[in-house]
Formats: C-alpha cells, structure tokens, sequence
DNA sequence: TGAAATTTAGAACAAATGTACTAAATTTGC
DNA sequence: GCAAATTTAGTACATTTGTTCTAAATTTCA
C-alpha cells in the first residue's frame, strides 16, 4: 500500500472516530508515524482528504450501481431495490463521517457541494427509471400522481442522506444489524405506492 | 431587552447564518459592539450560548406542545397533528443551526446530548398516546403491529430532526413556503396506517 | 450621597492550526 | 554509479481562539 493510501485510510478511520472537525493534519501524520511537513506533500490539508475521500466513496457506489445494472435490468423488483439499497447503504456506513457532518462539509468545500448536488440529480433521474420498470412490473400502481413520485423520491432522499446521523445519536442496537434495518426502514418508505401484488412481494422481503 | 437577550438574539442569528463553527465569542462581540471580554462575563463560550438557546427552543416547543394539548385533547384528528407539526417546525426553523449541526452538537456538548436523548424518549410516548388517540377516532388502523408502530415512530423521529438539513441542500421553493412543504411531506409518512376515513381527511388537508 | 455590586473594555497568554520553507534522505532512471 | 526527481523530517511563522486578569466605568440600593 502506498504512502497516499495508507494515509487516505487513517484519515478515514480518524474522521469516522472522532468527526473531521477533532481531527487534524497533525493528529493523521502522529497516527501515522509521519511528519505532518510530510503529510501535507501529499494533501496539503484535512479538505484535500476530505474530498478524496468523497470520491473514494462516489467511485465505489458508482460501480456497485453499475454493477446492478448490467446484471438485473430486466427483472426489476421490490427485491433487487432492497440488495440494492444494502449495498450502497454498507458503503455509505464504511465512509460514515461524510453524511455525519454533511451540511458542515457541504458549506465548507464547494467542490464537494456542487458535485453532490449535481448527484443527487441523476439519482432522481435513476430513481426514476426504476419506478418507471416496477410500474412495468406491475409492482407499484401505474396511476401515480407527480405529486406522489415528487414525494417519494423526496423521502427516500432525505432517508439516504441522514439515516447514518439518525443512527449515530439514537440506534440502539447491534451494529452488524444497523445497515439492515436502516435498509428495511428505507424500503417502509415505498409501501403507499405498491400494488396487491407489490405489497405481497414487500412483506416476503420484510420477513425473510 | 436587556444584554443577555441582545447577545443571544445576534448569536442566533450568526449561527444560523454562518454554522456554529464559523462563529466565534470575538465575532458576536464586534457586532454587538462590545468587547469579548464582556461577553465572556456574560457566557463563557460558544458551547455556553449554544446551550442556552437549545434551551430557549426546548422550552418553546413545550410551551407550544402544551398550549395544543389542553385546546383539543379531545378532538383529536390529522388536521390537528398537521397544525401542530406547523408550529413546532416553525420553531425549528428558527432555531435551525441547532438541527443543521446536530451530529456535531451532540458529540461535543453531554448536555444537550443527555437531555435529547431524554426528550426522544418523552416525545416517542406523546406520540403513542397521539396514535392511540387518532385508533379511537378510526383515523388510523386499529390492527397495527408493534413493529409498524415502531416504524413509523423512527421515521418520523428521523424526518422531524433532519428535514432542515435536507432543506438547507436541495430545498429550491421559496423560504416562506418551506415549513409547510415540510410539514405536507410529513404527513405523508403517516399514509400507510390510515383507515378509509382517515384518507380522507387527509386528502382533505393535503389539498387545501 | 456613597459604598458595594455589577458590568465593561482591553490587554495578555498559551495552545492549536494551516501554511510555507529548508535541507536531508531516499528512490528512480539511465 | 550518479544525477535528477521525489519523498521526508523538522522548523518557523502568522493567525485564530479560548481563557484569564486588571482596572475602569456604571448601576444598584440603602
């Protein structure tokens, strides 16, 4: 492992301990064994690490949607929605400290702002795609309303975006279960816009 | 208004505009007028104003939540709990550095950390009393399971603390329709236990 | 009025942090 | 083997911030 990686993943490690505002290029490069002269050669402070380490995280889910995609786009359903969600939810956890301080991140580095907002338009635009093949699928019903998909879309956003924050001040339970339910709670979220047959499909999931 | 109100207004309006982290004792004093000496006679610290305005919201959210109580304990209906989500996120809104910092205030002050903690737990039994309440009305389901119950409690304790985060990002209408953008938005988690009537009148308020 | 209490201004200090710079050490490529 | 490029350690400096202290100013109240 190179110097940059062994670096990126201490950040990391340091940032989800302890929040990107108690750590500093100091604290990585003690960690590491380095000087921080050194460190900051190669990132010349903590938001250069940041926003590595943000595109670490867009390339890794990129991929994973990719790779979804080209493997399941004709069957769509409520169950390809569901791994779909644990998978990016599983590294959205592993790079925690981004939706921890996300409005603080946000505000601070503009480049990770405007990138993230242009994100989140595709992914309304994915979002959408997929509602359009569960309706194929007859999974959701075909008379929403654009109010309805407006909403929906608007939750399931803003689930995404703060679930991890939720978690950090009030999740009780174990943490290998946290993704999970998160996930589950996230699928809750679709219920109003299921069909019969969806809805069966829904509680299979939920019970398995 | 006596020194203490004029410093903790202009702090509030300085976190709200800047974040916490950007604002500092030296910051409020200046544009106050006066030394941070002084200041710091009043408030120690930043951690100190914080901590008195969490309590100023705390206080008038209960006094808000009270005043609804005693009106209409009897009637209660969505229509009541659409008025009530008005006001508190109204509230919220104007205390909202507290929730677009929220992860971060936790970490660093035990206090508000503590005492939130106490108030998710009160506020989880108001709203099983309030689900109790609207079951004898025949508004919501009678035959919901606890997990539905706790469910629906999560998310809407998830979307009641970060919907001003998710606004501060990707709200795009005008400010003085953003409260009840939020507020029709969550009512919308309440869809999927409703009983006939219950739709109803929840078409009924969503439409008006 | 006048003494005590409270409030205010300003200076001073230590600690932390980002940033830049120098020179030594190491690696690379021919 | 050796010159160039890259990497590393360490130092230094300006800035910011919380915090404390002193003395002056102001208010309170008997």
């Amino acid at each position: 492992m190179g110097t940059k990686e062994k670096i990126l993943q201490k950040s990391l490690d340091l940032f989800n301990a302890n929040g990107t505002d108690a750590v500093t290029v100091r604290h990585i490069a003690a960690e590491l064994g380095m000087s921080h002269g050194n460190l900051c050669y190669h990132f010349p402070s903590t938001d250069a690490l940041i926003q590595a380490l943000y595109l670490q995280l867009v390339d890794k889910l990129d991929a994973a949607i990719l790779r979804g995609q080209t493997g399941q786009q004709t069957e769509m359903n409520l169950s390809f929605l569901y791994n779909m969600t644990l998978t990016t939810y599983d590294l959205l956890n592993q790079y925690r400290f981004l939706m921890l301080d996300f409005v603080h991140i946000m505000r601070r580095i503009a480049f990770i702002r405007s990138h993230y907002q242009q994100l989140t338009a595709a992914r309304r635009e994915q979002f959408l795609f997929l509602m359009y093949q569960l309706q194929q699928n007859g999974i959701i019903r075909s008379n929403l309303s654009e109010q309805e998909c407006n909403d929906w879309i608007a939750l399931a956003t803003l689930f995404g975006d703060f679930w991890l924050s939720n978690a950090a001040i009030l999740y009780a339970g174990e943490e290998v279960d946290k993704v999970m339910y998160y996930a589950q709670l996230f699928m809750r979220l679709g219920l109003p816009y299921l069909t019969e047959h969806g809805l069966n499909e829904w509680k299979r999931i939920v019970n398995s």
